[in-house]
DNA sequence: GCCAACGTTGGC
DNA sequence: GCCAACGTTGGC
């Protein structure tokens, strides 16, 4: 059982969506630190959902790893805006998993917040620059997080 | 909307 | 294998 951290723009695709959805296909994913990180994870890892680019960045909720690691459908459609050309059939680049959806919390914890937990002082999500858009959460985090929430 | 920080690409 | 150029992320 593990934790991680996944991003999202709700412009794009918030956990409203994901509510409504019940599950999705975490498509999109293009850097090899995160595809490396969706490899390890296993159906049940709790996930922490976190919305960038909006007034207050922060995690507003929770969902879970739905299924292992498969291809990402999307590096072979030409159609996709995630479309890679240079990926091959035989030997896929990319990969995804399934999101269920868990719960929304009452009080987004903001990024300001999770700087101020010592849990966090650690993480690559509160570094400077980090652009990261999955990353690993440790059980403390996790279980502050979801304290903290209420 | 700006732009610093970062990852990736490709010429050499 | 280096590194400049480019594209993207994400806080502000």
């Amino acid at each position: 059982m593990a934790y991680w951290l996944m991003k999202t723009e709700p412009d794009a695709f918030s956990l409203q969506d994901l509510q409504q959805r019940g599950q999705e296909p975490w498509d999109g994913i293009r850097n090899y630190q995160a595809r490396n990180f969706l490899r390890s994870m296993q159906i049940g890892d709790g996930v922490f959902i976190y919305h960038s680019r909006v007034p207050v960045p922060g995690i507003v909720g929770t969902a879970e790893v739905a299924s292992t690691a498969h291809p990402d459908p999307t590096q072979f459609d030409p159609q996709s805006k995630y479309y890679d050309p240079a990926s091959r059939l035989d030997q896929p680049r990319w990969d995804l998993v399934d999101v269920a959806y868990r719960q929304t919390f009452a009080h987004n914890i903001a990024l300001d917040s999770l700087r101020a937990m010592p849990e966090f002082s650690d993480s690559l999500l509160v570094r400077k620059g980090n652009r990261l858009s999955i990353l690993p959460i440790t059980a403390g985090q996790w279980n502050h997080v979801l304290q903290w929430a209420g």
